[in-house]
Order: structure tokens, then C-alpha cells, then sequence
RNA sequence: GUGCCCGUAGCUCAACUGGAUAGAGCGUCGGCCUCCGAAGCCGAAGGUUGAAGGUUCGACUCCUUCCGGGCACGCCA
């Protein structure tokens, strides 16, 4: 028996089956979960109500029914105690003790229970994140798309998939051709040096050239409307003027871009690797996995967008409207259409997505694409997604839809409730972000563990800091905006990833313990495993607890949705503790129990150092 | 104006996708270290789940209408 819920659900089938034969109707299922409260017994199954409509008979009968054949079964009986009816018709399932340390030795295997996929049901998932920007720095408003995006692609690979990671890197449009216009500028006149810039410098560049060119027009017209005086108009013109010449040098430093003009490709291709050295450096700090590999910048679709598009238009998808070429998705409820090609001829942000989902699902063979995408694009999204439908975009070449998801977060506010900035309005850099909270966490780490040394303090440290922010993204309810508040995340009370971590070195300082006391060697538990008895309820509680492990992971993939495990895990830490505060291990009354409890504390370790690892957080040994 | 998302304890968040008595942490009050790491454990107080209807044996969850808040709405990405 590997889980006791799949024996329980087949048991149910075939007792549901033998009650009521024909009459059953179609997909009929026990409905099994876990029980809230240990006084309605381990598991329970809901069914009866929901067929009692169906079937014209009242819940209880049904129920009666189902459990009158559960005890003629031996397999059944043979893993439960005696199924009990109650309520409306709940039957209430208690595991026999020798089942459930059956099931608990069966989940202490290498894969712990999250057994692979077959051959054939390996699917090729796609995950869209972190989204960097071209000379500009991470910040806050990265921060989600690469922890939750990179957690999404962690439970995938988990569950046995084939996962891509694509970093759809903003390094093409006009914006890019301005800083690059500006910088070869610099570089012309000798005032820049391509070999020492910085991104920081780089960043000042972007907004300094997107100043420029943003000199406003509206300003000049309003000047002339309302007669001011010539001197302002002449102030307003140049101001326009150079706006104008900036443009007009963007533009062709565009048109150099796209023509792969040497001179022009080079500076941009120096400013690409200033940014993304960055960004990895910064991913790698986060334990997120995001590497040049992984990167996939808008300039790589910029060559496809004109023959999409015009395949779009040949095969009538897309249509003429205002000038624009359009996408209509009334057929798919959204009213709004999604625009491929501007009146002048440029591409747009959908184009460049579109052409994204073509290679994605079409040469990549992905059956899943998940982005890790910001909730404010959701309109966008839904648009993208039905025209690459209504295109074809999204067939495979075996046939078969790829499923794309946007997995939107929220915002990430400050205390006041308003989206999280510095005090003087700016965004706050993902590399500040993560030095505070490193810092705070070093105080602490000194203040509680003295006598550890400081290069461990430090990387302990580094491991608690980054784990606390990532856990405090995490473990909010995605769709959902979140208060960011270093206090509490680095509280290590409550739901913080501190809690789990130390969670995790409570179960790791037995084991020391062992080593030295007992002379227990960790080997025993692989070599020739004891016998995990489950007697106390703090016990039992870990013990059902640790089967829900591998359905935890599975829901938390399939929804897209980690803070599903977090939540899983919090709830194991919790319950180990309270078994650690009740059940003595090393000091158990003899040496059978000691031994069982070893081995039931070992297990949630393993589960802990797992599920950390699946979010991307760093267990530790010490704290 | 239209559409999407969100309203749960004083605060920050859950609730296994429709199940039994809505749970945690912070804060407040009270216990627990001669005993495996007290960054912990045990207990108390705190709720008309924004409001009103509806569907259901059963609703925080689904439907309708309101009320509050956020976001987005063709030539930016």
C-alpha cells in the first residue's frame, strides 16, 4: 500500500458499486478528505450527500448502504477500523494503526511519495517569469514574477514535468533605441566607456533620454490656445524641438537595430549584458533559477513579427480597423480587440506575445504555459490568449490544445496601504530589499546564537533573509495585493519562513543529539528502517499530516498556487512542534519508541527540507 | 461608462475549491525551560465572513442586486 487514500478511494468505488449497481449515477465519486477534526476520525467521505438528490433516497440510507458494504470487504477492513455514519450522512474513517504505519514507512522513500508521471504523461510545462527590463534594475515590482514564477516551475519539476523557464526580457522598442541612441552617443564622444558602465548609470541614461523625448507636446498646444506670451512659446518650441530631434534619433537608431548595424548592435548587446548580469545575480541571491538559458528578450521574436502578422491577415484572423490591424474576440466574450499592428506599421506588445505562444507551444511542444505575470494585465492576457487560439497558435503539433494560464498576483503595498515605493516616491530596488532584510536577520541570528561563527552567521543569514521575503510572497494568496512589512516577516512567529526553517534545525539538532548520545548513525533509518508506532495524538497528528505531503504539492502545481503548500507546511511545523514540546524522542521511555519517534521525525524533516526546497527557500541545519 | 479582481477577529492573513463548531500569527491576559534549540509549546478573550436576497440537506465559497476599495479599458510595454 503506498496511500492509504487511493486504497480507501477504490474501496469506496467498488463498495458504492455493490450497494447500488446501476443506480449509481455517472462519475459518481466517495469524495474522500482529510477530516478537520480528529473526533470525525482520520478521513471522511462526503458522497452520500451529493447523490442523495440522484438517487431519491435520503443521505443517511445511502451512507448506511456504503458502510454496510465497507465491512464486508476485507481489504477495506483490513486498513480502517469500522466505518461510522454521522451527520448528515459523513462516513467517518478511521486508519487501523498497523495501516498507518504502513503508509507512513511507504512515504519514507526517495521520492516521498510524489512518485513520476508515466512516459506518456510527462507534459512540457512553460513558465513565463521574472520579466526584467532593459537598463533597469530590479525591483519590488520584480519581485513576484521571479519568486512565484520560479516556485510555479519548482512544483512542476517536482511532480516529475519537463519545465522551461523563459525570462521574457524587455530589450526591444523604442524605448530600448533611445537609451541605446544615448549611450553610443556617450560613447561617441568619449564621455562613456562601454567596458565600466553601470547599470545605475544606466538606469539615470533611460529616464534621462525618456525625459527628453516626452517634452510635451500637449504643453506647446496649450501655450498657443491660451496666448502666452512669446517668450514661453519660444521656451516651449526648443523644449519641443529637442523632444522632436530625440525622437527622430530613436527612431533611427531603431531602423540601425533592426538592420543590424554594427555599431549600433554592439552598444545594445554591451547594454543587454550589463542588465542581465545583474538580474542573474540577483536571481541567484533569491535561490531563483533564472539563467541565460532561461532568457528569451522580445529581440528574438522581432524578426517573426511581420510574417506572423501577415499570416494573421492572409488566413482572415486578423482585419483592418482604423488604420490598425486587429484581432476581433467578440466569439470568446471580450469586447475589446487585440491590436497586432499600429496605423503606422509597428508591432505591439501582443505581437511580440503571440509570437511567444507560437514558439512556446509549436516548437517548444509545450502542453502548458503558465506566465507569472503582474494581475493588471489580465485584460491583456485574455486578449493575447483567445487570438492565439482563434490563430492556431495554441495547437500542438500532435493535435492537442496547450493550456495557457496567467498566474496574476497583486500588488505589493507599503504599510499605508499604497503600493510599496521609498519615501521619496521611487521604486525600491529588489537588491536593497534584500540587504535589509539580510542585515535584520544577521542581528538576529548573533543575538540568539552567539556561539555560531561568522562566516555560518553570515550565510545563515543570507538563507533566513531572502527565505523571509520569499516566503512572506509565497505564502499570500496569489491573485491577492500583500503588505510588505520587514517586521513581520522577520518576526519568525507565526506563518514566516523563519518558523519552518527552525522548524527544520529543531529536527536536525536531534539527530546531532543522536549521533553524539546514542551513537545513532542517520544510515540506520535506510539500511533497516524501525518501525514507526503511532500512539499519541501530537503523533498521530504529524503522522496524517505527513501523508497529505504529496496531494499538497499536487494542488499547490495544479492551481498555481504555492502558498498552498506554505500553508501545508506551516501546518506540519506546527504539529511537529507540538510533538516535539509533548513526545520526548532521544529520551523516550525505551528504546522501541525512541526509535519510532526518530524515524517519524526524521520523515518530517525530509517532508520540511522538500517542500523548502520546492519553493525555493534554503534549509539549514543550524539557525 | 464598461469589464476584471478584492472586502473574513483591532491589525496581517488562512479556510484543502460546496462539508460538521470559520482557523493561525501579531497585539491583550494567564500558564510552561534542573528535560532533545523557548525563533517554541499549552490555554483564555476576540466574528451577523461588507449588506440584502436566492440556489442547496449544507454557503466564506456558487447566482442576482446593492455598498465600499483596487486595477484595467486599440495604436506604451
Amino acid at each position: 500500500m503506498t496511500d492509504p487514500v487511493t486504497e480507501l478511494h477504490e474501496c469506496f468505488l467498488s463498495a458504492m458499486r455493490a450497494a447500488f449497481g446501476g443506480a449509481l449515477p455517472e462519475g459518481a465519486s466517495p469524495s474522500l478528505a482529510a477530516s478537520k477534526n480528529p473526533q470525525f476520525g482520520d478521513f471522511q467521505a462526503n458522497a452520500a450527500m451529493g447523490l442523495s438528490k440522484a438517487m431519491g433516497k435520503p443521505p443517511r440510507e445511502i451512507a448506511s448502504a456504503i458502510a454496510e458494504q465497507l465491512k464486508k470487504d476485507e481489504r477495506f477492513m483490513a486498513v480502517s477500523e469500522s466505518p461510522e455514519v454521522a451527520g448528515p450522512g459523513f462516513i467517518n474513517i478511521r486508519l487501523k494503526s498497523a495501516a498507518l504505519s504502513r503508509a507512513l514507512a511507504a512515504l519514507d522513500g526517495v521520492a516521498l511519495g510524489i512518485d513520476r508521471p508515466n512516459a506518456g504523461a510527462v507534459e512540457t510545462v512553460v513558465v513565463d517569469l521574472c520579466g526584467v527590463n532593459l537598463a533597469k534594475q530590479m525591483h519590488v515590482g520584480h519581485l513576484r514574477a521571479t519568486v512565484i514564477g520560479d516556485a510555479l516551475a519548482r512544483l512542476w519539476e517536482r511532480l516529475g514535468h519537463k519545465v522551461i523557464r523563459q525570462n521574457h526580457f524587455g530589450d526591444w522598442g523604442l524605448p530600448i533605441a533611445m537609451v541605446t541612441a544615448a549611450v553610443k552617443r556617450g560613447v561617441d564622444r568619449g564621455e562613456i566607456d562601454l567596458g565600466t558602465l553601470t547599470l545605475e548609470r544606466l538606469e539615470r541614461l533611460y529616464r534621462s533620454s525618456q525625459r527628453v523625448c516626452e517634452a510635451d507636446e500637449k504643453g506647446l498646444a496649450a501655450a498657443v490656445r491660451f496666448g502666452l506670451g512669446p517668450k514661453a512659446m519660444a521656451e516651449l518650441e526648443a523644449q519641443v524641438g529637442g523632444a522632436r530631434e530625440a525622437q527622430a534619433s530613436s527612431r533611427a537608431a531603431l531602423v540601425a537595430l533592426q538592420s543590424h548595424d554594427p555599431a549600433y548592435v554592439s552598444v545594445w548587446k554591451r547594454i543587454c549584458d550589463i542588465t542581465l548580469a545583474s538580474c542573474f545575480e540577483i536571481c541567484r541571491r533569491l535561490h531563483a533559477n533564472v539563467t541565460a538559458e532561461a532568457t528569451a528578450g522580445e529581440s528574438v521574436f522581432a524578426h517573426e513579427l511581420e510574417g506572423l502578422v501577415a499570416d494573421l491577415v492572409e488566413r482572415g484572423v486578423a482585419v483592418e480597423s482604423e488604420g490598425a490591424l486587429v484581432v476581433r474576440l467578440e466569439e470568446f466574450g471580450i469586447k475589446e480587440p487585440c491590436l497586432v499592428r499600429k496605423t503606422g506599421g509597428g508591432f505591439l506588445y501582443a505581437t511580440t506575445d503571440l509570437a511567444a505562444i507560437r514558439r512556446r507551444v509549436q516548437s517548444f511542444g509545450a502542453d502548458r504555459v503558465i506566465y507569472a505575470v503582474d494581475a493588471r494585465q489580465s485584460l491583456h492576457f485574455r486578449q493575447v490568449f483567445a487570438a492565439a487560439r482563434k490563430a492556431g497558435y495554441t495547437r500542438r503539433s500532435d493535435g492537442a490544445e496547450a493550456l495557457l494560464f496567467h498566474a496574476a498576483f497583486g500588488t505589493v503595498l507599503g504599510d499605508d496601504g499604497t503600493p510599496f515605493k521609498t519615501r521619496s516616491g521611487e521604486n525600491v530596488r529588489l537588491s536593497d530589499l534584500l540587504d535589509e532584510a539580510v542585515a535584520r536577520a544577521e542581528a538576529a541570528v548573533k543575538e540568539k546564537s552567539p556561539e555560531l561563527s561568522e562566516v555560518e552567521r553570515r550565510a545563515i543569514a543570507e538563507a533566513v533573509g531572502t527565505g523571509a521575503i520569499k516566503y512572506a510572497d509565497l505564502s499570500n494568496d496569489r491573485v491577492k495585493d500583500y503588505v510588505f512589512s520587514f517586521d513581520r516577516m522577520l518576526a519568525f512567529e507565526g506563518n514566516t519562513g523563519p518558523y519552518l526553517q527552525y522548524a527544520l534545525v529543531r529536527v536536525r539538532s536531534i539527530f546531532r543529539k543522536a549521533k553524539e548520545q546514542f551513537g545513532i548513525e542517520e544510515s540506520v533509518f535506510e539500511r533497516s528502517p524501525p518501525a514507526m508506532t503511532i500512539v499519541a495524538p501530537e503523533e498521530k497528528a504529524v503522522a496524517l499530516l505527513l501523508l497529505r505531503y504529496p496531494g499538497a504539492v499536487r494542488a499547490a502545481a495544479e492551481s498555481c498556487e504555492p502558498h498552498r503548500l506554505c500553508a501545508y507546511l506551516y501546518d506540519l511545523a506546527g504539529a511537529f512542534s507540538s510533538f516535539f514540546a509533548s513526545c520526548p524522542v532521544l529520551q523516550a521511555e525505551d528504546e522501541a519508541t525512541r526509535m519510532s519517534r526518530l524515524r517519524l521525525s526524521r520523515l518530517v524533516g525530509r517532508v520540511l527540507r522538500d517542500g523548502l526546497d520546492v519553493l525555493g527557500i534554503v534549509p539549514l541545519e543550524r539557525m
